[in-house]
DNA sequence: ATGGTCGCGAGGCGA
């Protein structure tokens, strides 16, 4: 079984793309973020022409995530529970639609799409942290119910957790961005002290090994890249795990999202 | 040429 997770900066945008993505890797499971829609305007005849279910969670123009399956599309959850809530400068605070859970084939799929934290100074931050806690508590929990449980918790984690996992750490340091700073990398650390394992990492170590470039500053040919895309896997699936693959080739061309897909093959 | 981005949605925000 191949599973997936692609950020793909808008799916109308990016419909071409997905479709032809889908039809060349054969993946079973695609965990997508950041559609940039409302269920009114979600490519459903998309997933259905290429053989696939889909579930989506999306609440406006902005965020965004679902689940493409064509080996069961079961129990679906939008939001985990406790999800915080965010509302700039204090007001209308709602769950955002970043995160869906669902059941493909045994294998508890969450597509997750983790807040940017914009600055270390901003507001986000402090929202971001508590997000990835309150995601590390539930996911402890589900996993002191069942250890022998098959989850994976994968997509946009808007981390970089080791100083390889961007171009330049030093540029990061003196310009005091995000994605590096300790606190952020703690609540990632703390999912792999839960128990879960990046699963991509040991079959493609860095340096240099990225999964998303910025549009700007030709991030992309200058192979200025960051590691902030992960599939966390519970033991008993990272067990199953037989191979995976950044699929960098997804991020050449006009048309392209920032991100490049993640993929992980289950035997 | 010493610059150089997208997407949404219709101005500016978010990444």
């Amino acid at each position: 079984m191949l599973i997936a997770t692609w950020n793909v900066n808008s799916l109308r945008a990016r419909a071409d793309r997905v479709d032809d993505w889908l039809r060349r890797t054969d993946v079973d499971v695609l965990a997508i973020q950041e559609t940039k829609c409302k269920d009114e305007n979600f490519p459903w005849e998309l997933f259905e022409r290429a053989g696939y279910e889909v579930a989506h969670f999306g609440l406006s123009q902005w965020n965004g995530v679902a689940i493409a399956s064509r080996v069961g599309l079961d129990d679906v959850e939008r939001t985990f529970a406790g999800q915080p809530s965010f509302g700039k400068g204090g007001k209308d605070p709602v769950q955002e639609a970043r995160a869906i859970g669902a059941t493909c084939d045994g294998v508890r799929i969450w597509s997750l799409y983790v807040p940017n934290g914009r600055a270390l100074d901003d507001e986000h931050m402090p929202y971001k942290l508590a997000w990835l806690d309150e995601l590390k508590d539930q996911a402890t929990g589900w996993l002191a119910g069942d250890p022998q449980a098959q989850i994976a918790l994968v997509g946009d984690w808007n981390i970089a957790p080791q100083d390889d996992d961007v171009w330049d750490i030093d540029y990061f340091r003196a310009e005091g961005l995000t994605h590096v700073s300790e606190p952020e990398r703690a609540a990632f650390r703390a999912f792999e002290a839960a128990g879960y394992a990046d699963v991509v990492r040991p079959r493609h170590p860095g340096p240099g090994v990225y999964t998303y470039w910025d549009y700007t500053q030709l991030r992309f040919p200058k192979k200025e890249g960051m590691r902030i895309d992960f599939v966390l896997a519970s033991p008993a699936l990272a067990a199953r795990v037989t191979d995976a693959s950044i699929d960098r080739e997804e991020r050449k061309g006009k048309g392209a999202s920032d991100h490049a897909p993640v993929v992980v093959e289950l035997g």
